[in-house]
This record gives C-alpha cells, sequence and structure tokens, in this order.
DNA sequence: TGACATATTTGGAACGTTCCAATTAACTGT
DNA sequence: ACAGTTAATTGGAACGTTCCAAATATGTCA
C-alpha cells in the first residue's frame, strides 16, 4: 500500500507508548508488562510492520549475516556444502550470503570486499585456486572470523575443516591392491593444489606400502570435472600397457571416467576398477554404484557452520584446524562382490 | 587490529575536511576538487575504511542486495540457474542472499521474512510446492519486485519467467514418434505442478495428434529426482505391456532412469530411448549423452536477474510474464542414429 | 577593485534501531 | 500515610551514512 515504512515510532505512537517500550517487546523483553505487550504486538501486525534489522546493526554493529563463498555451485559436492552451511545457518536465525567464485581470485576478492561492506560476521571460504592469506587478511585483523574449507590457506589467521585426504586416498588404493590390482591409475585434478597433492601422496604410500612400483604415466591430470575425467579415459587409452583400476580425484571425474570407459566398450565395475571421492548425494543412486571415500558434503557444511558460529558467538576468532576423517564406502563400481550391509536400505 | 571501526569521519578528521567531502569523494562526485579527492583516497586506503552498506541504506532506503529462493540447491538445474543469477547480480554490483527452502512452504515463508528484514531491493523464487501467492503479497505490497521462476504463481503480483513446458514435451514426443515409437511413457514429477502438468499435456497431445491412444499407467509419477527415475523404472517392470520409451520430467530423473534400465540389462538409447527435460551440464558428458529438452537453466538465471535489475532500476514492480522457449537437443540416449551438426564441439 | 558567477566545502538533520540513565507508577509493610 | 522496593516506562544520544541548504573560496569581467 503506503510507500514509506512503517516503523517502530509509528506503532508506538498508534499504541500510545514510547518507541523504547516497542523495541523492548521486539526483544521480548521480560521487563514489559503484559497488557501493553499484548497491545502493541497486536499492532506490530496489524500496521504490517517489518523490522529493519540493518538499522539495528547500525547501532549494535553486529548482524546476522554469514557469507559463504565457493569456487564451484555447479558442482554437487560445494552445492552440498552450501546447502549443509544453511541448514545450520538458518536455523540460527541468520542468513547466508552465497557467492560464486568460479576459481577466479579476483572475483572472489570482489565479493569478499561486498560482504564485507554489507556487515557480515563471519565467512566460509572454499578458496579459489591461487588465493593469498593476504586475501583473508583484512577480514581477520577486524575479528570477523573465517573458516576455510576444503583447502587449506596456510599463514592466514583463520580456522580450517579440511578432509583426510591422504588417509581416504590410502584406504582407497589399499582397497584395490587388495582385490588384485596392480595397474592402478590416479585420475584427474590439477597437480597445483594442496587437495590434490594430498590425494597423490596417499595414492603413491599405498602402492609402494604393497611393493607396487611407481609409474608416472599413470598418474593423469585432467580438470576436477566430468568432462575431465572423459578427458582422463581418452588419454590412457593412448599407453600399451593400461590400468585396470583408478582412484579420481573426485567423484564428478569418477562419473566422467564410468561414461568414457563405456565409450570404449568398458563396463566399469566388470573390466575396469573405479574408485572416486566425496562421496555425492548421485553416488549411491548411480549405476554401477560408486565405491568412493565418503567426505560427506553436508555434513561438513554443517560442521563449518558450526564452528563459525561459536566463533561468532563467542566473539573472538580462533585458529584451529579439523581435519574430519573419512571412509571408503565400498560399492559395486570396484568390481566388489557383495553390498556392505549399509548399503542395504 | 584496532576493534573500533573507521568511519567516514574519522578519515575525514584526518584530511582535515568535512565528512561531507569524504562522503562525496566515496561517491566518484565530480564537485570535489582533485587534489582533495587524491588525499583523501589516500587516506582511505592507509586507514583500512571500509564503506559501511547497512548506514548508507539506511538513509536512502535502498540497498544492492537481492535474495534468491530455491527449492532444491542440490538439484544441478537450481544450482545453475542460481550461478546465473549470480553472474548479472553480481557484475550489477549487487550480493545476493541465497536460501534453500527444501520444498517447505514454512521455511520459504521464514527466510522470505528474513530477507524482507534484512532489506533485500528484490527477490527471485523459485517457489515451494503448495506456495500461495498471499506468501509473497507483502513483497509486491510493499514496492519490492519479485520474479518467480520456474513454477508460476497465479493470483500474485509479480514478474514470472517460464520455460515453454507444453511445446517441450510435445515435440519431444514427436520426435520419439517419428523414430518409430508408439509405447511411450512419461516418467517422475509429481501430479500437482503446473510445470508436470504442463508437460503432461504436452506428452498427451503429442501422442492424440499422432493417434496414439493414451494410456493411463504410462504416466509414472514419481520425486524429481535421480532416486524418482530408479523408482519409475522399477514400477515400469511390472507392466506386461512395457514402454519402448519415455519422456522424463527434468533430466535427474533421465538419469536416474538410465540407471535403472542398466540394474535391468537394458542400455539405454538402444532397448529404450530416453528423454530428459532441462540440459543440465551433465547432460552433454555423460554416456549416453542425454537427449533433452534444452532449457538453459543459467541463461534462465540471467534472464530472471535482468528482468528482476530492470525493475529494481525502474522503482516500479511490473507484473510481465515470459515464456522462454525451449528446443530439443538430439543426442544418444534416444537411439539417434548421427550426431547433430551443433555437437561436434 | 567590486560585483557577480562558479567551484568547492560544510554543518546539521534524517534514516530506524538500541541502550543507558532517569523517571514515574504500582506495590509493600509498618 | 510514608519510606522503601520493585515494576514499567521513557527521553535522548549514538551508530555511519546521505542530502540539502548554506557558506566559503576562487575566478572573471568590466
Amino acid at each position: 500500500m503506503s510507500k514509506i515504512r512503517t516503523s517502530i515510532v509509528d506503532i508506538a505512537r498508534a499504541a500510545g507508548v514510547s518507541k523504547s517500550t516497542v523495541s523492548l517487546v521486539l526483544q521480548g523483553s521480560p521487563l514489559v508488562n503484559e497488557k501493553t505487550r499484548e497491545k502493541v504486538s497486536a499492532l506490530i501486525n496489524d500496521l504490517g510492520y517489518v523490522y529493519n534489522r540493518g538499522a539495528a546493526n547500525l547501532r549494535q554493529s553486529k548482524s546476522k549475516i554469514v557469507g559463504i563463498v565457493v569456487n564451484d555451485l555447479t558442482n554437487s559436492f560445494f552445492a552440498e556444502l552450501a546447502v549443509g552451511v544453511d541448514m545450520v545457518v538458518q536455523s540460527a536465525g541468520y542468513v547466508q550470503f552465497l557467492a560464486h567464485s568460479g576459481e577466479s581470485v579476483d572475483r572472489q576478492r570482489q565479493v569478499i570486499a561486498s560482504m564485507r561492506e554489507n556487515g557480515i560476521a563471519g565467512l566460509i571460504l572454499s578458496p579459489a585456486r591461487g588465493t593469498e592469506a593476504s586475501d583473508v587478511k583484512p577480514l581477520a585483523d577486524s575479528g570477523i572470523p573465517v573458516v576455510v574449507v576444503v583447502r587449506n590457506l596456510p599463514g592466514a589467521k583463520v580456522s580450517t575443516l579440511l578432509s583426510d585426504n591422504y588417509a581416504g586416498a590410502k584406504s582407497a588404493v589399499r582397497h584395490l591392491v587388495k582385490l588384485g590390482h596392480r595397474r592402478i591409475a590416479f585420475m584427474g585434478g590439477f597437480a597445483d593444489t594442496a587437495v590434490s597433492s594430498d590425494r597423490v601422496r596417499g595414492y603413491r604410500d599405498a602402492l609402494t606400502e604393497a611393493g607396487i612400483p611407481l609409474n608416472q604415466n599413470f598418474i593423469i591430470h585432467s580438470a576436477p570435472s566430468r568432462a575431465g575425467g572423459v578427458t582422463a579415459v581418452e588419454r590412457m587409452t593412448a599407453f600399451t600397457e593400461r590400468p585396470t583400476a583408478a582412484l579420481c580425484f573426485n567423484d564428478a571425474v569418477a562419473f566422467g571416467v564410468c561414461d568414457g570407459l563405456r565409450a570404449n566398450n568398458i563396463e566399469p565395475g566388470k573390466g575396469f576398477a573405479v574408485i572416486g571421492f566425496d562421496d555425492v548425494i548421485e553416488a549411491k543412486t548411480a549405476v554401477p554404484a560408486l565405491t568412493t571415500v565418503s567426505v560427506d558434503p553436508q555434513g561438513m557444511g554443517q560442521r563449518a557452520a558450526q564452528l563459525l558460529m561459536k566463533q561468532i558467538n563467542a566473539g573472538q576468532v580462533d585458529q584451529e584446524t579439523l581435519v574430519t576423517s573419512v571412509r571408503l564406502v565400498v560399492r559395486q563400481s570396484c568390481g566388489a562382490p557383495v553390498k556392505q550391509p549399509e548399503e542395504l536400505a
């Protein structure tokens, strides 16, 4: 109707009390008399009043907004991460700025600046490749807690939530070895990320442990996407001695690898064992169901958000770093003979 | 460093000018002398000043924030939609609140309320099932433009951006008929949504047009997800006379249908033709590549955002509704004999 | 140089809240 | 009925900006 926003003083006037009283009602203070509380509450409804959080923030300089920036929303891992964050953030009465950096540090810088101007209370960041500690320094310096997820950011005064990439990769390769594979590839992911190098390290160490010599050709880097999986297989087909199994950088790559294998008339899980990483939601329902290292992105999002909330409420920035453990979920894509009990549901 | 935020008056003091001048510099006004502009700009950098958009909004009551709520971020269609929105919103210097309703109207109501309190300039809404016009009425009434996407919301004073579901479904079924199929199913999606009923209507009309009698059993509703596709196939296997092709509610369902078929030793694209809807990013790289009705979710997000921006800038809420056209992209999953020229890349 | 135009700068009020100190109202018990 | 509590209420300053009207500086022309 009216173009003009109704404010706290409008209700005050209508109710014949002072704006302070209305404010008290709004915050559910026990100081105010039951009768006046009712009268005011009624008016609040009738006049279609909407609380102006911006004005409140201005006064108390603490907002109910958290920022989250991911590098690729299109990747279900990050989408689920965001959903996990949203769940806890939303039920704490906060609202989230979500932005997408598309792996661009510039863009990331921009959105972080923008979020800062808008007064976020905290930030969850999955840093784009090439992010420097200095990109988040101003945040941390002004007392805004930051939780970095997925990749780490050495030297920055932030909390970090990583998955145990090394151990996960190691256990996956061990499993393949146990199934009798000797020619095992690592497919997908860029060489220059910490996540990738951790996983490759786990892969290497597991091979060494099993007494299998490392074949450098078998480490096939490519984009960490479904398309990247396809190209990795294409490159593999040129080898004279082909691998019989692959640990993939992530589930997206693993799906792409399955696609690529089929295009070469190899049935994933039969002629070739495939293991993914992340356990995104489709891993369970795909055919063949994907054996993968479960990272539970949604849970990770939740934990990150809880960590952040803790710091926001405590009003201090911590620097703890959590490594969440990870477990191999054996399904069909690695040629597992039987279903695991957990998968019966 | 310091716990206290530096404000416009701090720089003013440091520069020996008034806060008004600093404000002018901030907005790039031509009114200020080049020399003072430089001095002030330098100080702004040195003192680590950060603009307080909240305070500015308070004064001019127009923010640089748009809200977007989708029902399922986990679904790549919506994730891509959000990315499309983010692109234009971000380059217009805005920032987006993104929330996830999980198809819950209550949750949706909450987040909309929360966004309103935080002073969004506009809202893009993909309504949860069961959303009423009254859920957005307060927004529209207070002059905040709303663009509803994907599903429509009759009776609400909003703009709407839909894809031509009817025509898309019709052309998909026509294609199947042309390939010689007579027993064509429609799989996935809930019966009670407008999107679903439009697509089913297109499916029906195309059958009628081809003189094929409608078999009610062949309309198999299920969740609009990958898992829903699997269950649809399971239900289908019970039929004595099975379909030979299916138009699916969306791509997620179509992938699930492919999974389900494989689990029954039917090769999608060979023994059974599958067509999806949406053309999500994986449709192209999947094996078999998915024939699908292309909706271009990212483009749709961009268009929605542009529509919204236009209204925000004009300062008025319009009520136009756009139906974006849609086209069938023929790939392998329907048993197409040849590649289309456009797919050669 | 004086008068006028133009370029630059500037105080304050306003936006909608919260919070504090202070006031007023409503009860006690004697 | 009075001091002493306790319960409710309240004005005003403050938060960091924008915007307006007004002031001041600078320049121009005769």
